[in-house]
DNA sequence: TGCAAATACTTTGCATGCAAATTAAAATAC
DNA sequence: GTATTTTAATTTGCATGCAAAGTATTTGCA
């Protein structure tokens, strides 16, 4: 090997890429009886913490793209998890808001963070504290 | 917020999904100048370890996905980046190899690790390593 | 030998992530 | 006050990630 900084063993970026992958996929199982997609169960988080706010506010809360947020609202919309009015102060903006379903969701949903914590049994509680750390830096620095 | 665990600001995953995709983002405008996706310079790196590997061994060092694998190759062998032939011992493998274009990219890549690394001022080398390490145990319970 | 099970890939359909173009409305500028 | 710019969302086209189904070979086992 000719650049020793190439090599995928030295690469952080792809070990990001495979934790992020993998524990999306681990998530899935417990989604799937919720009938969500890990976007969709992000929006859910978000709204249950603040219910009714624009769809600008919900993708600086998520991170989620702007071009797939309109279609995840609209599947959201679909399920009847959510509803999406027009804000009459400022019509360019749209104000989302859950409807009975999405906010009955919230109970079933608060058995699987502990789920998935089993599902990682070689990270302790320190250091699962230190990698949110370290990924906060990381995620401080792009922008 | 009724249920604590639930909070955005508790998820691991979430920022691992923030990190992923900022990372992936931050390393476009050097791969776009290669002509090449994220995915597509993760094979270009795996191959620069070793040529001539099949596409099954391909899959298990970069944990890409197969079906996505499958795309990725056509699109790179379009570009003259690599061949693929069929295994004369067992014809249910093929085997990827680096066509001229492919090895000599290797150069021009070299600088990129050090163009990514500018882009995290806040992470000193003992946090990455750490970060490295313990994703690495996340990865280890992803099976 | 013969055939079911496992392997190595490919294909298909759906859900994003992302950049760029577009539309609509509000804020600013002059 | 109207033109320009900015902001909020949507739309479009392309590249995966993923599950499930399909194809071609090879193994294994009776």
């Amino acid at each position: 090997m000719k650049y020793p900084q190439l090599k995928l063993d030295n690469q952080l970026c792809h070990r990001l890429y495979m934790a992020s992958n993998g524990i999306a996929r681990a998530y899935r199982d417990s989604l799937n009886q919720l009938d969500l997609t890990y976007p969709q169960y992000v929006v859910m988080m978000a709204l249950w913490e603040k219910d009714q706010i624009s769809i600008a506010e919900l993708l600086e809360k998520t991170a989620i793209d702007g071009g797939a947020m309109t279609q995840i609202l609209k599947k959201m919309s679909d399920k009847a998890l959510l509803s999406i009015t027009k804000d009459s102060q400022d019509k360019r903006k749209r104000l989302v808001q859950l409807e009975a379903k999405g906010k009955a969701m919230q109970d079933q949903a608060a058995d699987i963070p502990s789920q998935i914590r089993c599902r990682f049994p070689s990270i302790n509680e320190q250091q699962a504290l230190q990698l949110i750390e370290l990924l906060d830096l990381v995620n401080s620095d792009l922008n």
